[in-house]
DNA sequence: CGACTGTATTGGTCGGACCACCTCGCTGGT
DNA sequence: ACCAGCGAGGTGGTCCGACCAATACAGTCG
């Protein structure tokens, strides 16, 4: 009989080393920040070549778990929202057609309640960097500019909300890349003015402090631009 | 000068076959389904070693971008929802304290929406098979059976939504081993008959067709579990 | 005591070998 | 002519050993 539980052999081994180290983490025997053995001597511990304990690594490195640092060795992660959510990024950038509408619509219900909080319970100091980009974008013709005070300016408030995780979130749906392909077409549209508008009217509802308007301003503005998406999709 | 822009030398080379091959997908030079190139010809292309090529490969896979089928070849997934989606039930596995608070938090916000839409549109075959679920999940004392049925309950409706990236998300959100976590010790204090008078009244509203009503059960319904976490946590 | 250096450690890359599984064309019989 | 069975080639999966590159640390020198 076994010594060990060499076991179920199911999957490829480096699937079952992905999800061993999980498992560890999971149970707490591997906690935020902590170092793991060498590569050599995790693959030896699990019975597995180095290669393919390198490319369980690198798997849960790209998922935000482990970071590897040349020279230094393994570590886990901070496991904070912001590590373990960054490759929301992937979908949002491989998305297309009609599932671009679904991801404004999932930002358009996330980010309105979070505008609608933060109105809430927004800081003077948080309201100042707010206005302090909404200003900045409204001095500027460079659409590069503009588009970077935006995201600072929507990053902000939902940084204010106070939910890390649905920070992370936003962040995923409002990546660069994400923007860049859906504004450029809608800001070709003149609605700059339209867009300056809406960032007003989520403002005055911070500064009021009234989160229903800012729940509707906040709708409105993502609203926008997701009918106008799926004008140009559906026809 | 380069006659083939052998590039930047920024981050690992492994790192860099990634980003190539998310930019393929990302410019349409790959569509979904489609089949790659091998490992070896892959490898030659990007003037890399097998290795470092199969470690990206291997990292696309668990993002779930691409597929590797042993002995056939490599394949882009069909890159929906639910395939890039997979890996954010990670985040729920791995998560613990307050950020499970804050996941909830975004749960509850996304369902009780997704319920609202689905009170507008869910059709009558979908709504029995809700039915089903609620009729089975009061039908037996057994907590997994409880716990299946639930699950199924809640993902019926908001399949019902229409919206195929925010179930993705619910599904991650929902992910058995968060449930089993969370619902453990809730279950524990006698909160199977509270449960049941809250599905009983998200499918009231869904009869009725009031989305506000199914909005607000639905809210109310997480919103428990989320208090109780909170406490828990908070002391 | 502090800056420097050299050496051991550790992740990163490479090339090759062999195995397990699948595909598809060939073969032989009906 | 058709089809079941078989076999070779192709492809991903795994392993090994070597070397490179970045880091950490202790010993050394000014």
């Amino acid at each position: 009989m076994n010594v060990d539980e060499t076991a179920p052999q199911k999957g490829t081994v480096t699937q079952r080393a992905i999800e061993r180290i999980k498992a560890m983490i999971a149970e707490g025997r591997l906690e935020p920040g902590q170092r793991l053995p060498t590569e050599r001597d995790l693959a030896a511990q699990l019975g597995i070549s180095r290669s393919s304990m390198r490319e369980a690594i690198r798997a849960l490195t790209v998922l935000g778990v482990l970071e590897a640092r040349h020279g230094s060795g393994i570590y886990v992660t901070q496991l904070e929202a912001g590590d373990l959510l960054e490759t929301f990024g992937v979908v949002a950038d491989l998305s297309r057609g009609p599932r671009l509408v679904e991801l404004l619509e999932v930002r358009r219900i996330l980010e309105s309640t979070a505008t609608a909080m933060a109105a809430a319970r927004i800081t003077p100091d948080q309201l100042a960097e707010v206005e302090k980009h909404l200003t900045a974008m409204n001095a500027t013709d460079d659409p590069e500019e503009i588009l970077a005070h935006d995201l600072a300016f929507h990053r902000e408030i939902v940084a204010a909300a106070g939910n890390e995780t649905m920070a992370a979130i936003l962040e995923g749906l409002s990546s660069r890349t994400f923007r860049a392909r859906v504004w450029r077409g809608y800001q070709e549209e003149g609605a700059f003015t339209r867009t300056r508008r809406e960032h007003a009217a989520i403002h005055r509802a911070l500064v009021a402090r009234d989160p229903e308007a800012a729940r509707a301003a906040a709708a409105a503005h993502v609203g926008e631009v997701e009918e106008w998406l799926r004008t140009q999709l559906g026809g």
